[in-house]
DNA sequence: TATTGTTATACTCTATAACTATA
DNA sequence: TATAGTTATAGAGTATAACAATA
């Protein structure tokens, strides 16, 4: 089944605005030696291509993060749903509100120990998640359409070696 | 001539910090077959690493790009420093503020638009960026420590084709 | 009128700390 | 006392818009 394809026209515009190493006239000294630059480069084309495609719809990166965590693993507390993506308890908790207050995600208490919820998806939190998946798998490609798939298994494969 | 090292107890405590895909006892779904994510957490280690080289000097990964290409490419305007790494006019201003403020660079006015300035590194400008220059590479070759040097050399060029 | 830079302002994101309720 | 979560607050970083000077 085909899924909506995100406008080439905007891809592109993405991709023009995002600051690059070659075609200025400029002198990036030891910027274009550093692994780490390059990989910001690459983060803020990649920035660029999620946001475009989430639209103003008020879902950022983190949040479609925080949502495809909680649909694969219902009943997570707060906290380690925080821990799993870098986060503050509070930044949690705000992450998570925003989904409770589309009716996406829902606290439940768990009798065991009261100070603590389980989160979990609702229907339309599981619906959401399907829909923005296929958005952000399509973004995803945008980003590596300069790459084979034979090179892009190799950059995760590299960029793993750096993370895990 | 060797340089300062970082202390490797401190790098480590970097990356104990920086979330992971594997490790914990969490399904991150299709977050962990996205380039995207893969990505982000290479920046956010090598954005943490960087920060702790700085210490609390007030210096960012941003102000030492600004630097870095004011030393290279003298007497260039405020707008093109942005452009060159995706800066507003009003946040180059501030960038270049903050190193004028050291005694790092000054804004000479050129007679022929004296709407414009050309900025220019200063004798102690050069100094900083040359004990900073020392930083970031000791940063950058920790984040890429797990990797051979062809690898480093290998993940360059896929994450140039991405971004170039 | 258009452009360069500055300033004022607001917005987003984040963390820290104080607080509530449980344990 | 310690922990999970919430709220209040503050800080960093950013952009937009209004402004001054100049073209």
């Amino acid at each position: 089944m085909d899924r909506p394809r995100m406008d080439s026209v905007r891809l592109n515009e993405v991709r023009r605005r995002a600051p690059k190493l070659s075609g200025a006239p400029l002198d990036y000294g030891m910027l274009g030696q550093l692994t780490g630059f390059s990989i910001k480069l690459a983060w803020i084309l990649g920035y660029g291509l999620l946001a475009r495609a989430f639209g103003d719809s008020g879902v950022t990166p983190l949040r479609f993060s925080m949502l495809e965590l909680i649909g694969r693993n219902p009943g997570l507390q707060q906290i380690q749903l925080g821990q799993a993506l870098g986060l503050s308890r509070s930044a949690a908790t705000l992450a998570i509100d925003f989904w409770e207050s589309r009716g996406c995600v829902e606290r439940r208490t768990e009798p065991s120990d009261r100070r603590s919820f389980g989160v979990f998806a609702t229907p339309a939190g599981a619906a959401e998640l399907d829909r923005l998946r296929g958005l952000v798998e399509q973004a995803d490609e945008a980003l590596t359409e300069s790459l084979s798939d034979a090179e892009i298994l190799q950059l995760r494969a590299l960029l793993a070696k750096i993370h895990l």
